[in-house]
DNA sequence: CGGTTAAAGTGAACGCTGTAAACATAGAGG
DNA sequence: CCTCTATGTTTACAGCGTTCACTTTAACCG
């Protein structure tokens, strides 16, 4: 993921830029809900704030990276729930739980993965997490189509309690997680 | 909902607070995705950025009220769609594609109302879209839980629909919201 | 009526933000 | 060793939310 090399401080940083995503991710987990300012990361890491600018045209583009991060995390930890499980339909399951809990985790983070005015990823970033999610409802079902309505029913709904949960909607309790999970007998 | 009074332009405005709840819900119609400056506010109404704190005590509470009207705005439109489907079923249904469609149509109108740290409603402000959601699904079935169940899952995945489509992550397609909200068949 | 008072406006100022422009440094390669 | 370029620095600007001290106005009351 990210090496936070602690290299010497010298005029010249080393590898400033992820020095800033690790700066940036740290402050992120704390305070919550406060996204960093450009600021204040370049002085979380000791160096002028416009240094920033050799390594991101933009704020949006650091934030872009950061939520690149944060998406590699996410897919990481829905892998390893997935193979805990024993994979197929328990799997299945089982990242949909971690997708959820992953938000309430991490709220600042999920918010910044998810507030970008456009997707992260212009094809070329691996998202672990699409990936696991598409190789899951295809092995439910021989039809294509259908295997996309599922994977993008499922996305929606760990999303949209992932989402309504963060903004306090609806009471963040794991039980209650599992309980809107659990699709089998929407219509018994 | 808002009386856009036409008032004179005297030293007291009359009644402000509407006039930039007004500008506001405007603003976030246009210029996609920005959310309006208090001082943008301000200047649109034609006073001096620190009048508006005679009003409201923060910029947030500005924005929680402007999430408010946007609330308001969505209930009376679910309701409407569902009246004209015919109530029942058809008209939940009908319900869950109008919190997309709406989402689509404002998105940063959307994006505030579900973006506030806590919830715009302190148990005081009526909320016709959740009243509608409770309501149908009390009539789907006799078991309390099982009709809070379902409309958290419905509201749920509506809401995940809208925020991926909102975030470009899923093609914002109004045959493909038909498709995702139709849940009846999810397991055949 | 006329005077007082409080609600509702003003302008200047502060520290913060993202960003641009011009300049400085250091480490690598000819 | 000298130079070039990648990577840093300082200074500056406009806009933001917010505070403070002040002014205006309308409404109330003796």
């Amino acid at each position: 993921m990210l090496t936070v090399s602690t290299s010497p401080a010298s005029y010249h940083h080393g590898n400033l830029r992820d020095a800033l995503l690790a700066a940036g991710l740290e402050a992120l987990e704390g305070a919550e809900g406060k996204a960093p300012s450009l600021r204040e990361l370049a002085r979380e890491v000791g160096v002028s704030a416009t240094a920033v600018y050799r390594h991101f045209p933009d704020k949006q583009a650091l934030d872009k990276a950061l939520a690149q991060e944060g998406l590699a995390l996410l897919g990481s930890e829905q892998a390893k729930a997935a193979k805990q499980a024993g994979g197929g339909a328990a799997g299945f399951a089982e990242t949909g739980r971690t997708y959820v809990r992953f938000a309430l985790a991490h709220p600042a983070l999920f918010r910044l993965m998810f507030t970008q005015g456009h997707p992260v990823d212009d094809r070329e970033a691996p998202d672990q997490a699409r990936d696991l999610l598409t190789a899951h409802t295809q092995a439910l079902t021989s039809d294509p189509e259908r295997a996309e309505t599922l994977a993008l029913q499922a996305w929606s709904i760990a999303h949209g309690i992932a989402m309504l949960m963060l903004d306090g909607r609806i009471c963040a309790d794991d039980a209650l997680i599992d309980r809107l999970l659990d699709t089998d007998n929407v219509f018994p």
